[in-house]
DNA sequence: TCGATACTTTAGTTTAAACTAAAATGACGT
DNA sequence: ACGTCATTTTAGTTTAAACTAAAGTATCGA
């Protein structure tokens, strides 16, 4: 499980994101006309998951005049298809979820199996 | 996009959850196994992460005596493969969707797509 | 160069997730 | 019946995510 992948599961574990995936999936649409379709959340709003998006690879912008139009990249999908097609069997990943996880480490102050208190 | 879709996708999201997935994905292990195998975090967040993988279909559990063993069930992850490989094609994708935002919907106050301010 | 348009970024708030500590549950041995 | 063991659940706290409002950036047309 590498980075990219986590990414990407991230960005599509979220409905909004795949809300706005789903309305570039098979067109190109300005940032605008997202946020159109989307009227329950404002523009700003928008733009950060189309940040999100793009960052994990799933759309990419095109900018045109003052426009800049998204359009999702299918392809990013394939890698996390067969990461989860492959979990069983790659010998790395237990390390390299090690790795990914040194960064969010929160650990226990105390308790840890603890021995019931005698009351 | 269906419930069940959704909880798996939100389960395999989280690196401490495909960590424990990872442990129980070719053998069978009792809880406090797990939680053992995991140092940094208490066995009752383990418990936790295991309720939110079973919820999601990830992992069975199979009671033993006193023991609780589980087991990654790798069927799950099918039809999420499916949904992936799907989406572009699938008509209903974008209702259900809003049916499943219905639930977690916040709405914007005021502002959405402000004229800006004469200052 | 000024103002409008199209969008992004920042700052601050609210909501949800992850976690700890402790209490609760349930099965077992005695 | 009682205590212990393995695990789950609850309550409360901390961290991260989603969102709003407003300010910032860049581009275009007049």
């Amino acid at each position: 499980m590498d980075v990219a992948s986590h990414a990407v599961l991230q960005a599509v574990a979220s409905p909004r994101r795949r809300e706005i995936l789903r309305l570039v999936w098979d067109r190109e649409l300005a940032a605008g006309a997202i946020a159109d379709a989307m009227p329950d959340v404002t523009f700003g709003a928008v733009s950060l998951h189309l940040r999100t998006l793009a960052d994990a690879g799933l759309v990419t912008a095109r900018a045109v005049h003052r426009n800049r139009f998204y359009r999702a990249t299918p392809e990013a999908l394939g890698p996390v298809r067969k990461v989860l097609e492959r979990m069983w069997d790659d010998a790395l990943w237990k390390l390299k979820l090690e790795a990914e996880l040194e960064q969010t480490r929160r650990g226990p102050q105390q308790q840890k199996r603890r021995t019931r208190r005698t009351r």
